[in-house]
DNA sequence: ATTGACCTTAGACGCCACTCTAGGGTTTAT
DNA sequence: ATAAACCCTAGAGTGGCGTCTAAGGTCAAT
């Protein structure tokens, strides 16, 4: 019964489809705790630990950053005292954020389609050319 | 008839709503060209440096980024050697690079929003958070 | 004459998320 | 025995886009 087979960084760096550096960085970050080492010094990492690292890996898919993740993380580790409303306030928080950018890329792509559909694209020389007539007319 | 009112940094910063450091750091980048200067070192900006700064604001207002800048002015001041194919190429370049973008950032709203609908949102502890158990799932 | 607002410079700092380097030690395979 | 592949550290570098600091000089108003 070998319940606890330690990985190595790099084996687990693998698993995880990560660098030995990313894995490194984040224990530096503190999102994860500095496990044990062997007698060389060496990291090993127990099953907790590999919980832990499709923890940020599956929050980092899903667009939160480290410093979210680490505030995610706090919710995790604490959660017999959270409540399932503390968890989802703050993925809703994480949804008004990106809602944001959302409509702000929205709104770029929409200024670059006006200024290209307005270009006629063709091959005379560009000095009247609408696209740099519309970036250099003042905004305000 | 004085056509030529130069201004000081402070001055075209107000008009083109930015500071004077960022006006400093566009010269340092080569976005403007370093122009005049009076008796005592003080940078005096002519109606063509206002031009282009404000093309600046302009293209960085449609998601542009410095460098990209950097490349479009290229293609502004040399615009008689350019065809409007040119130009429009460019912005479609951009479109396309905005557009992976925005999938990105839908996908990634959408994810975040099936975790938060799965999520009960009530009072009772989160042990049992579908959040936190989907963000703890190996994603391989 | 002294404030306060403005101007100058070089260079440090901040955020984000790594990535790389240099200079070591260890393990494994041949 | 040697090479390749792995592990360690501290610290620097990257890219994007500025912001801030320190240590000055200048100008307008009071
Ligand atoms: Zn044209
Ligand atoms: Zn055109
Ligand atoms: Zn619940
Ligand atoms: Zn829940």
């Amino acid at each position: 019964m070998k319940s606890q087979a330690m990985l190595k960084i790099g084996e687990l760096a693998a698993l995880a489809s990560v660098s030995r550096d990313t894995l490194r960085f984040y224990e530096k970050q503190g999102l994860i705790t500095p496990g044990k080492r062997n007698n060389v010094g060496y990291r090993l990492y127990s099953e907790t630990d590999v919980n832990r690292v499709s923890f940020i890996i599956s929050a980092k898919e899903v667009g939160f950053t480290l410093n979210e993740i680490h505030q995610l993380l706090e919710l995790e580790v604490t959660k017999d005292e959270k409540s399932c409303q503390d968890i989802k306030q703050f993925v809703d928080a994480k949804i008004s954020i990106v809602n944001e950018r959302l409509e702000d890329i929205k709104r770029i792509k929409k200024s670059l389609q006006t200024l290209s559909n307005a270009c006629c694209g063709g091959d005379e020389p560009a000095t009247q050319c609408t696209i740099l007539e519309a970036l250099s007319e003042q905004t305000n």
